[in-house]
DNA sequence: CGGACAAGCTGA
DNA sequence: CAGCTTGTCCGG
């Protein structure tokens, strides 16, 4: 675009030969190939579609490979025969996106390639659809009638978020989101001359989710697009352009917006390298374009609140959002119920006759497995693995040496995956006592207690009621279903149809797979207040605003049973408010100087020793603090810390790269 | 990534 | 020492 002066200068076939050549940088889609290279380009593709961004096929290195524009117009490099692009392929992403794309690999120390092919279209396209009719009359009457569900103090609160440019709305969760958005739709569509001008990106945690919100959108009469499948017309501008983390590196024409919703969501986050976070590189588009983005959650990070100003409902509002929940300390239960304490049973005792498969109770218990602590009957000895140390479980799950069959009377080591019959070392006895029990077991035990059937829902790993279908990926991806985005079901259909109990207990993925419940109890909220990560306080806070989304159409309640009743996360959800959670977070990780206070990056892989080795002889890394991670099973690891990304950033760019594997996260999820 | 080229191993 | 594997380098 910025050649345009000089390409209107010239004309179409003069551009044959002597300096007066066209040249185009390119980036070659190779991932281990970090730089650019310039290439002639020839009369025939000298033509308004070939521009930064667009995708090519370049000669490098003897081969054909594909690669993107990034510059229009590079100076000529020195002493270098320079060859011809071969051909155009398609459009890809606009010169903004590029940019985008650029900064990111640098921010979390990865492949511009990879960020790239994120950023690309799912199909070849040469001409983009026309583009959208805008939205500004639709959202003022329509939208507003059918937004109605929107207070006073939402649309206050709304008004505030925008005038702060970037900023996160706390909106409790038990509040449909889709007033503020149209709020916020409204708001920018009315903002400029002409109602052509404006499109809009909103990510949802989920790619259902995000369509669920298009679809409620479409029925007011918003245009939309949904990206990846419409990228085209998502690039073609005049649409709200809804879709999941990806959608963030979505080319959109006359950008006005951007809102991501539940952005503390872990879905956010890439996990392959680069692991960028999707509200960040939101939050850089929207400062890089000059428009407003907002951020929308119940429970935003540390990270986000420390970053961004907060925009709060007022404190009411805010506590009639989250749904009423009563703490059981189980310091003070009976020993002998374990987990299923009388309140537990009398809260699901209550909560079952207004139950259904549709509408279960839930228990989550983030404990997978039937035993995950036994100690002999007999003697007392803990059962331990004799090879690695660690504690034993039981496990239906573990395959018995190898073949197909379900392990009975078996003992599993989580850690090295010796599997040995449940024997006592100390003693020969055979007799095990479960001193901390796992879901499967509960799930047994509550059943008999309740006298009703309670099915198992665990993560994709797990073996549900029925063989429950293992699902694709890995644990925790996936996110949250659409949640309060979608009132009138109909889009839900999460959850296994062959699961028909009234009562399911599981791990947190129960929550994810379950769109409704009438009461969500907790049964151990320790194991994700110290569950061994930093992030432990703000991961459990989303577990409970996850639960008070599904409780909330009909105001049901949550019940956490803790040893800790005292703790701030606790308190949080006790009284709505999750800024008391958030202090005592923010703080911890001032004193630990660990992010956001310092940047944080994990080097790994069995090559990772040999380059951080390297790395430290070259100097590159004083004044930063590198420190091996404790050698557990499987490749090396190290934790770098910085006092800024900047330095970080700069630093990781000169890691040597050797032989074997070298993962690089930036931010790295702990 | 993958082709080129160099250095190392092997077998008759 | 040809013929092949393995490793390192680098691309317009």
């Amino acid at each position: 675009m910025t050649e345009s002066r000089r390409g209107g200068k010239r004309a179409l076939g003069e551009s044959a030969e002597g300096d007066d050549l066209r040249l185009v940088e390119v980036l070659p889609d190779l991932p281990a190939v970090q730089r650019t290279f310039t290439y002639r380009l020839p009369i025939s593709l000298v033509v308004p579609e070939l521009a930064v961004g667009s995708l090519v096929i370049v000669p490098l290195h003897g081969r054909r490979v594909k690669g993107w524009v990034v510059d229009t117009d590079p100076g000529r490099p020195p002493g270098v025969a320079l060859a011809e692009v071969i051909r155009w392929r398609g459009i890809g992403p606009d010169a903004e996106v590029v940019g985008l794309c650029r900064w990111a690999a640098w921010r979390w120390a990865g492949p511009v390639a990879h960020l790239l092919t994120a950023a690309t279209g799912p199909r070849l396209v040469s001409r983009l659809p026309p583009p959208g009719p805008g939205w500004s009359e639709r959202v003022g009457d329509e939208g507003r009638r059918l937004a109605r569900g929107g207070s006073s103090l939402e649309r206050a609160a709304v008004s505030k978020a925008l005038d702060c440019r970037y900023g996160v709305l706390r909106l409790p969760p038990g509040i449909d989101p889709l007033p503020s958005l149209l709020e916020m739709l409204a708001a920018v569509a009315g903002d400029g001359e002409s109602p052509l001008r404006t499109s809009a990106l909103v990510l949802h945690p989920t790619l259902r989710g995000a369509t669920a919100l298009a679809s409620r959108l479409s029925r007011i009469g918003i245009p939309v697009a949904t990206w990846p499948e419409g990228w085209a017309e998502a690039a073609s501008g005049g649409r709200v352009v809804l879709g999941s983390r990806g959608a963030v590196l979505a080319s959109v024409r006359r950008l006005g917006l951007i809102v991501v919703l539940d952005a503390h969501d872990d879905a956010y986050k890439e996990e392959r390298s680069p692991t960028w976070d999707a509200w960040r590189v939101a939050v850089q588009r929207a400062r890089s374009a000059g428009i407003p983005c907002v951020l929308v959650s119940p429970c935003p990070s540390v990270e986000q609140s420390v970053e961004l100003p907060i925009v709060p409902l007022p404190r009411a509002g805010e506590r009639s959002g989250w749904a009423p929940v009563e703490v059981v300390d189980l310091r003070e239960a009976d020993p002998r119920e374990g987990l299923l304490t009388g309140t537990l049973l009398r809260v699901l005792r209550g909560a079952l006759a207004e139950s259904t498969a549709e509408v279960p109770a839930l228990v989550v218990h983030n404990r997978v497995g039937a035993a995950r602590l036994l100690g002999c009957a007999a003697c007392g000895e803990l059962a331990r693995c004799e090879y690695c140390g660690a504690v034993l479980r039981q496990d239906s799950t573990v395959p018995w040496q190898g073949g197909s069959g379900v392990a009975k009377d078996v003992l599993a080591c989580p850690s090295c995956g010796m599997v040995r019959p449940a024997v006592c070392q100390a003693c020969g006895s055979l007799r095990f006592r479960v001193l901390r029990s796992g879901a499967e077991r509960l799930a047994k035990e509550l059943s008999s207690l309740l006298g009703e059937p309670v099915d198992l829902v665990m993560g994709p790993a797990g073996g549900g009621p029925g063989g429950g279908r293992p699902e694709r990926g890995r644990p925790g991806a996936g996110g949250p279903e659409a949640g309060g985005s979608e009132r009138d079901g109909g889009d839900d259909g999460g959850r296994d149809t062959s699961t028909k109990a009234r009562a399911l207990l599981g791990t947190e993925a129960l929550l994810y797979r379950t769109p409704r419940a009438s009461v969500v109890v907790f049964a151990d909220l320790d194991e994700d207040l110290f569950a061994p990560r930093f992030t432990a306080g703000e991961h459990a806070i989303a577990l409970v605003a996850l639960a008070a989304r599904r409780v909330a159409f009909r105001r049901g309640r949550i019940v956490v049973q803790t040893r800790v009743p005292a703790h701030a996360v606790v308190r949080a959800i006790r009284s709505g408010d999750p800024e008391i959670a958030l202090h005592g977070e923010e703080s911890e990780r001032r004193e630990t100087r660990m992010p956001p206070f310092r940047a944080l990056a994990r080097i790994s892989g069995s090559g990772s020793s040999d380059a951080v080795a390297r790395w430290r002889e070259s100097g590159a890394c004083v004044d930063l603090d590198v420190v091996e991670l404790p050698a557990g099973r499987g490749a090396p690891g190290w934790l770098v810390l910085a006092e800024s990304h900047e330095l970080l950033c700069n630093r990781l760019e000169r890691l040597p790269r050797g032989p074997g594997r070298v993962r690089v996260e930036v931010d790295p999820r702990m």
